[in-house]
RNA sequence: GGCGGGGUAGCUCAGGUGGUCAGAGCACACGGCUCAUAAUCGUGGUGUCGCGGGUUCAAGUCCCGCCCCCGCUACCA
């Protein structure tokens, strides 16, 4: 995979050009202490989604994903598997975090690592400007240490007794200790974050989300320690090479690194501000205090947005490695493909809300809305133009007052659609382009071609031609409109309708596909394998 | 403890400024149809809207109390 695959319109936009803004949206850098599961997969589903339904309105897109790959935990992780961490990141990267873009289909545009030498150089250099610019010093670092576990302790690692604090794991002890850290001046930024929530309502999404972090950041806020002297699997602090940044504060750099900060200022301008950082909730006050603070020290742009989705639920629990609730995307790809896979996540969970996933939901939903609803319906319809018309589609000659529903039907899903994205509701735009696939089944149910193609008459055929007409044309939206979602499916059914004449799909745009009578007379389809076959007793 | 979110049909969830707000999808039952992946379309029931009080002509919807679940309450990411 390359590291940066520049988009056709990056490289026509040619040397020197002024760019439009791109739409730039990242998902968080996933830390490599394991392989991802459904958890992480899940916010790079969901962006993938978000960036190519932008990419299919003609817009220029910038999707960034990657991985974060220091800190004690990697460190550990590497020991407790006898590699160096820089083996052990490099092997899990190529093996499983890449690797899984591809298993969910993710068309992101790059991916960094924060190990990339390029991120480092940037990250020092950030560092090395705050340090000058005195928004960063020397103090002391107080706090629990536990010596079984060798490093600093949080309360909730703790227990009391008698008056005195154990570690949970070692049941030793914990000492007080204190090393000395270098300080960001967090504190000084309080008030600034409380305007930028203020000024920027929708700077963090959704409401639960905001009122959390504004109620936070209302507590008041301690300068943050940014490096740690106890291990040395970081970045080193520029100016004292004793001491490696805390992990963080190298990480969230990487969004603006990512977008040529400090290397590449034609780039960057045509990048940043993010218009979105997807983030799990877990997360949030990194990306909605630390990181704005940290941009507002540097003197850069905040983010446009940060947006927090919900935990994936696994039998009313959080998904958890330890719990072994956690599911590899690969398990599920395995049996149901990777578009039914986008379509349940991107569907069957409001964006933004906690999500209860279950084999059974997914098995519903596979079977009645993508083999018997959507699948079928490409079937019956390609499989009545073979019957009918040899193939070949046929004028619509006879449009009656059915076809003006389903037409405007079309007009007012494409229109909820594009809404429910500039909302981040993707759930509700899948919702909008599903209803209308129920809506066209509808409309052959009632206009009963196989009863029309009895009467040979003139009036007959005209009537017939028409009805299948329509129901090409819907199928034609109904590709343009699923394509962000499942793509692969979506290029099937395109095929399939002969719809090359239009151009490629992924040219399609998105606020055109609702314009009807864009499927030429005299197309050919054909009636291809099963979209979406239905799924063997055993795997339901 | 404080703050925030939630407890609504078998399941997943909408609704929630008081009066067709008792809903959707799935599942289930019955009927239609037979082009299609035994698919599709229509119809139908299901619920003390967490518990107990209160305000009101009228309360899932407002007020009080209580129970339960989840998140946040800073440096694991």
């Amino acid at each position: 995979m390359a590291e940066t695959q520049p988009s056709p319109d990056t490289a026509a936009a040619g040397a020197g050009a002024t760019q439009q803004k791109a739409y730039y949206v990242t998902t968080p850098i996933y830390y490599v202490t394991a392989a991802p599961s459904i958890g992480s997969a899940y916010t790079t589903v969901m962006g993938d989604v978000l960036t190519r339904w932008h990419r299919q309105r003609g817009e220029r897109v910038w999707y960034l994903t990657g991985t974060d790959e220091h800190g004690q935990k990697v460190l550990r992780a590497a020991e407790e598997n006898g590699m160096s961490p820089q083996a052990w990141t490099d092997q899990l990267v190529e093996t499983a975090w890449k690797p899984v873009l591809k298993t969910i289909d993710a068309a992101n545009d790059q991916f960094i690592r924060t190990t990339d030498a390029d991120q480092i150089e940037r990250v020092q250099e950030f560092w090395r400007r705050l340090h000058a610019a005195g928004e960063v010093y020397e103090g002391l670092y107080e706090g629990p240490y536990c010596v079984g576990c060798e490093e600093f302790k949080l309360p909730a690692d703790l227990y009391l007794e008698g008056g005195v604090e154990y570690c949970r794991i070692h049941g030793t002890p914990v000492d007080h200790i204190s090393e000395t850290n270098y300080f960001f001046r967090l504190s000084a930024y309080a008030d600034r974050l409380l305007a930028l929530y203020e000024s920027q309502p929708t700077f963090v999404q959704p409401e639960s989300a905001r009122n959390e972090v504004i109620s936070f950041v209302r507590q008041g806020l301690d300068d943050l320690s940014i490096s740690r002297s106890t291990f040395d699997w970081g970045i080193k602090v520029p100016w004292d090479e004793s001491q490696v940044l805390y992990v963080w504060i190298d990480a969230l750099l990487n969004y603006v690194t990512a977008a040529g900060y400090g290397t590449d200022p034609a780039r960057f301008d045509s990048l940043w501000p993010v218009d979105v950082h997807l983030v799990g909730k877990d997360i949030l006050r990194f990306h909605a205090v630390i990181w704005p603070a940290m941009l507002l020290a540097a003197g850069l742009e905040v983010p446009r947005q940060v947006f927090a989705h919900g935990w994936l639920l696994v039998g009313g629990e959080k998904m958890s490695k330890s719990k072994a609730t956690a599911i590899a995307p690969e398990v599920i790809t395995e049996t149901f493909g990777s578009d039914a896979y986008r379509y349940y996540f991107a569907k069957a969970i409001a964006f933004g809300s906690d999500g209860s996933f279950s084999w059974e939901h997914l098995s519903a939903v596979y079977s009645s809305e993508l083999a018997n609803g959507l699948g079928n319906l490409a079937s019956r319809v390609t499989a009545m133009v073979g019957r009918y018309f040899d193939g070949v589609l046929p004028a619509s000659e006879a449009d009656g007052p059915a076809e003006k529903a389903l037409a405007d039907s079309l007009t007012t899903t494409v229109e909820r659609a594009e809404a429910a994205i500039d909302r981040l509701a993707i759930h509700e735009a899948v919702t909008a382009v599903a209803d209308f696939v129920s809506a066209v089944n509808g409309y052959l149910t009632e206009q009963e071609p196989w009863k029309v193609a009895k009467d040979d008459s003139d009036e007959g055929r005209a009537r017939l031609a028409t009805i299948l007409y329509s129901a090409a044309e819907a199928l034609r939206a109904i590709a343009v409109l699923h394509n962000p979602v499942m793509p692969k499916t979506s290029g099937a059914l395109w095929e399939s309708l002969g719809a090359d004449a239009l151009g490629p799909l992924a040219e399609q745009h998105v606020h055109d596909a609702g314009r009807w009578g864009q499927l030429p007379a005299g197309s050919t389809l054909t009636k291809g394998d099963a979209l979406f076959p239905r799924l063997a007793d055993d795997d339901a």
